[in-house]
DNA sequence: GGATATGATTTTGG
DNA sequence: CCAAAATCATATCC
C-alpha cells in the first residue's frame, strides 16, 4: 500500500485534476523572479503524461482480468458436465486470478513510482538545473566579498539583505560565499587579487552599511592580503547587458527518454491452473 | 566539443 | 550546526 500512497501523493493516482494543470502555478509567483514557474509547469506536464499512461494501463489490466475470468468460468462450466464443481471451487479460482492480476498491477505501480522519481530528480534537483546569477547579483556579492575580505562571513541579517538585493535566497547567498571563500583561497596570488577592482567600486557608493561586528576569526585573517593589490584602477565598464533571458528551456531534453516505455508489456499470462 | 566557470550538494571536521 | 573541502552537474566560453 505504500506505492499507492506515494502515487496519490504525487498526484498520479487519486482524483484527476480537473482539466487544467495550471492550478498549482500561482503559489510562489510573488517573491523570486518567477523562473520556477516555467519548470514547474513543465514538470507537471510530464507528470500528467505519466498519469495518463498509468491509468490507461490500469484500465487495460482490469479489462484483461475480467475477460480472463469470464474465460475461465466458461471452461469450468464445460467441465462441470463431466465432474461436479462446487461454487467454492469456482470462487477460489476467481480469487487466484484476481490475485495474479493485482500483482501485475503492483508492478505497474512500482514502475510508475520509479518514473516519477526519475522525473523528480531530473526536474527538481536544482543541481541539474543550475542557472547563473544575474550580472548584477554577482556584482553585489563580489562587492561585499572583496569589501570584507578580512572577514567574508556575512551575518544572517546581512545575508538576508544580500539575498533581497540579488533576488536569490539566503541559502544561495550562503552557497555563494562558501564557494567564493574556498575558491578564492585556492587562488591566492592569481588574478583574484586583481579582482580587487571591486574595492574601487566601494569608493563610489557605500551601498553596504556593514555592521562592524567581527567576532571569531578576527585576529587571524586567513586571507593573507598578500600585498600586491596592484595599480589596476581601471574602472569597470559596467556593461549592464541585462540580457538574462531564461526562456530557452527546451523541455524535450529528458522528455522522451524517461524509460517509462516498456513497462506496459506485462502481458497477462494465464495463471497456471 | 572540450575547457573552464559556477551554483549546488555531499562529505568531513570541529 | 556551521563551514571547509571535495565532488557533481550544468552553463558558458572559446
Amino acid at each position: 500500500m505504500r506505492l499507492d500512497n506515494m502515487l496519490i501523493a504525487e498526484g498520479v493516482a487519486g482524483p484527476e485534476k480537473g482539466g487544467g494543470a495550471g492550478a498549482a502555478a500561482n503559489a510562489s509567483a510573488a517573491a523570486n523572479a518567477g523562473d520556477s514557474a516555467i519548470e514547474h509547469s513543465d514538470y507537471r506536464a510530464k507528470l500528467s503524461q505519466i498519469r495518463q499512461i498509468y491509468h490507461q494501463e490500469l484500465e487495460k489490466y482490469e479489462q484483461a482480468c475480467n475477460e480472463f475470468t469470464t474465460h475461465v468460468m466458461n471452461l469450468l462450466r464445460e467441465q462441470s458436465r463431466t465432474r461436479p464443481i462446487t461454487p467454492k471451487e469456482i470462487e477460489r479460482m476467481v480469487q487466484i486470478i484476481h490475485k495474479k492480476f493485482s500483482s501485475i498491477q503492483m508492478q505497474l505501480k512500482q514502475s510508475t513510482c520509479e518514473a516519477v522519481m526519475i522525473l523528480r530528480s531530473r526536474f527538481l534537483d536544482a543541481r541539474r538545473r543550475r542557472r547563473n546569477f544575474s550580472k548584477q547579483a554577482s556584482e553585489i556579492l563580489n562587492e561585499y566579498f572583496y569589501s570584507n575580505l578580512s572577514n567574508p562571513y556575512p551575518s544572517e541579517e546581512e545575508k538576508e539583505a544580500l539575498a533581497r538585493r540579488c533576488g536569490i535566497t539566503v541559502n544561495q547567498v550562503s552557497n555563494w560565499f562558501g564557494n567564493k571563500r574556498i575558491r578564492y583561497k585556492k587562488n591566492i596570488g592569481k588574478a583574484q587579487e586583481e579582482a580587487n577592482l571591486y574595492a574601487a567600486k566601494k569608493a563610489a557608493g557605500p551601498v553596504l552599511p556593514v555592521s562592524p561586528h567581527t567576532t571569531y576569526l578576527q585576529g587571524t585573517s586567513p586571507y593573507s592580503m598578500s600585498g600586491t593589490p596592484g595599480p589596476m584602477m581601471s574602472p569597470p565598464p559596467a556593461e549592464d547587458s541585462m540580457g538574462y533571458g531564461m526562456s530557452g528551456m527546451n523541455g524535450s531534453g529528458y522528455a522522451g527518454a524517461m524509460s517509462y516505455e516498456g513497462l506496459h508489456q506485462v502481458s497477462p499470462e494465464s495463471p497456471d491452473l
